[in-house]
DNA sequence: TGAGTTTTCTATCAGGCTGATACTATCCGT
DNA sequence: ACGGATAGTATCAGCCTGATAGAAAACTCA
């Protein structure tokens, strides 16, 4: 629809879409000869090596070394490699922005940090404020690049709000105060580079799913748990938005019959009882003294809880009474093959999957398989990386949109 | 991987792959010209003819009269037609097996249903009786296209169970005591035809999403309310299956803390209260009498419902509650746009959905639109002839199991 | 009525892409 | 060193597509 147009015939779309399943397969099962890129792709022998080739040339493929010989010569192993390709990704988070040059591969090879001046957190006019910082980011990232003697291909944003996902477009993020924000036709404007926007829980289930504790599962959810709870869910190897891109807001979810005789304006039922908020008021309510210098953080409680804190043990079992309220409804629901845990209190996911698992075994048909974020505070970095260099180097992935 | 491997070069794929875009473009959007075919797809006016051709010698498309001139040549309108093809559809039901001739259009064209006698129904050979009567039922169905001049071209069967997609396998079915029951296979060596076998809720989401009352709608969900309580998930116009094939097991779903202390076995808490087994128990604890001559049904008590039945009418209040719950963690989850109530209570979505509605308005941040069930109890037939028919005519349907 | 216009449909052809085939390269065992 | 075996590469016919030109069908206006 919008590519190259190349003179004559074909437009090259045939190879294209070739390309990109060897591209697939090689970033899938490792690194693989000429020969098992053909066997698993249902490609000739000589079409795998015409476009290897190509690929070779692109710098998106390399050699890696030689399999030892069965008999004969040996195969030489081909393997996918980012390094020579990168991408910008803008992080706007609540209290910073984020940025980072991100190579195909996933690995952050330049950061920027923008923590946001406590005056402007409250500021009226801190919707612009944030939107020309995430512009300037940006515009400081392909300066970056450029110094690297490379050029970024495309750019990632990730926003804590809901994200009209065609257009690139930020409905609404009360964090930073932007509604109907076009930060996608903004960037592209100003850097001529394709750009993808997404809410970052759902980035956050794109990195753990290409890049963390998530590889090689198709069917995937990640909580978030921090001041918002909310999941990320992949089915079949693709991101859920949902109609209106509100898919997995489960703070809203409702756990009991008395849920309907009460009304939730701007948090849900969940959010309100183990959300970090929730929490560290519940903390507050039984007692748990906060630290002599600042405010009380889930993290103390989770500390409380490790040294031995009997209240605040009693308060951890509570609130994953209602964490698993919520995940076996997910599971009951999607039926994944693998619950992360991330976040903010992805940190403190050994105090949490456990005894998830405890409450969940026998009440529903089959408990996935639950692990701590890979990624940590960069997942929702490293999703948004993959998305943009796959905007790039794929096609079919574009083409989803029919 | 399976195809007649021609001769030489492409192979034809690529071809296939736009006869499938041209048919898909068609199915959706009513009867077009060439022309605008072209614009829809992409492709060039040459390509669209010569494609056009081969689909209308093959019956799969049909001209359908022609657009009024708007000062040139008037263009003849292509249609979709499914009239000249059949495929078999076998649907094996707790209390019967039904058999259907499905022309590619999901029109019914013949019929076959076979009760079972009660004897059958607790003996404890059912399972193999009732395999050998579904694989008559398939014979007797090819057997009728034949007097009709015409050939089966592929087997859709629908099952009450968990079924393994890819090898056509049901792993568990308890209402015909099926275990690990290969019916995709076994259909397969005696008919010589492609074949597909899936779980009946999620047919039902697939037949209202193509003939049905979600038509055009690509995130949808399909509420199965009769015995059990089951879900079917559309997700992006694709069936979602799971992990492990059992997501929409909703009758799983807990409802509040205090399910966290029981357990549920073989049927879930919500399927529990508002399975129609449990809904008649709770009907007759409450002493609303059973008809004379049978026991109490679920159809029975909307019936009192709707002749003004003041215990009937609570206990549907009651039951809607749950449900009320269960349908705002499903939307919460997965951001619907649609729902449809079917199943069994299907016939008093009209009592269901208003209550429904005002349960979640408020409550959940975006309640989607609501609706009962257009294709009743032959949904699940439909979409088996659906997936049945795409196996045929579709070239990505198969390919999706990358 | 008939010429011109407009739009649609169809035939022809060059170019790109793929698979089959034949060929070369590299390693192993003897 | 030499055959056997396996991996990778060059060549070529055939398919498929888009561009172009041409034929067909209806409308408009004299």
């Amino acid at each position: 629809m919008s590519g190259p147009t190349s003179s004559t015939a074909n437009a090259g779309t045939v190879s294209r879409v070739n390309q990109t399943a060897i591209l697939d397969v090689l970033r899938r099962h490792g690194p693989l000869s000429r020969q098992e890129i053909g066997a698993r792709t249902g490609l000739s022998a000589a079409t795998v090596n015409r476009l290897a080739g190509q690929l070779l040339r692109k710098g998106l493929v390399v050699t890696d070394g030689q399999q030892p010989s069965t008999g004969g010569r040996p195969s030489i192993l081909l393997r996918y490699s980012g390094r020579a390709h990168l991408v910008s990704v803008v992080h706007v988070g609540a209290t910073r922005t984020e940025g980072a040059l991100v190579d195909f591969d996933g690995t952050i090879v330049h950061r920027v940090n923008r923590p946001v001046v406590p005056d402007v957190l409250h500021a009226a006019d801190r919707a612009t404020i944030r939107l020309e910082e995430a512009l300037s980011v940006a515009a400081e990232l392909g300066a970056a690049a450029g110094e690297r003697g490379q050029r970024s291909q495309a750019v990632g944003v990730a926003v804590p709000g809901v994200v009209d996902g065609a257009e690139g477009r930020v409905t609404w993020a009360p964090a930073l105060d932007w509604r109907e924000v076009p930060v996608g036709s903004l960037l592209h404007d100003r850097t001529g580079l394709p750009v993808v926007v997404e809410n970052d829980a759902n980035l956050l289930a794109v990195g753990e799913h290409h890049r963390g504790a998530g590889q090689g599962v198709q069917d995937l959810v990640a909580l978030v748990l921090g001041t918002g709870i909310g999941v990320g869910i992949m089915t079949g190897g693709r991101l859920h938005r949902g109609s209106r891109a509100a898919a997995g807001e489960i703070g809203y979810m409702l756990l009991g019959r008395s849920s309907l005789t009460r009304f939730f304006p701007g948090f849900g039922d969940l959010e309100s009882r183990v959300g970090s908020a929730g929490l560290t008021r519940q903390a507050r309510e039984r007692g748990i003294a906060a630290p002599a210098d600042r405010p009380l953080t889930a993290a103390d409680v989770f500390d409380l809880v490790r040294s031995g804190g009997v209240q605040a043990r009693a308060l951890l079992e509570e609130t994953l009474d209602y964490v698993a309220l919520a995940v076996a409804n997910l599971c009951t629901v999607l039926d994944p093959e693998l619950v992360i845990v991330g976040g903010e209190m992805g940190g403190a996911a050994d105090l949490i999957t456990p005894g998830l698992r405890d409450r969940l075994v026998g009440r529903i048909p089959h408990v996935p398989r639950m692990a701590a974020s890979a990624l940590g505070d960069d997942a929702a970095i490293i999703g948004a990386a993959e998305l943009a260099a796959r905007l790039v180097s794929d096609f079919a992935y574009v083409q989803a949109t029919r």
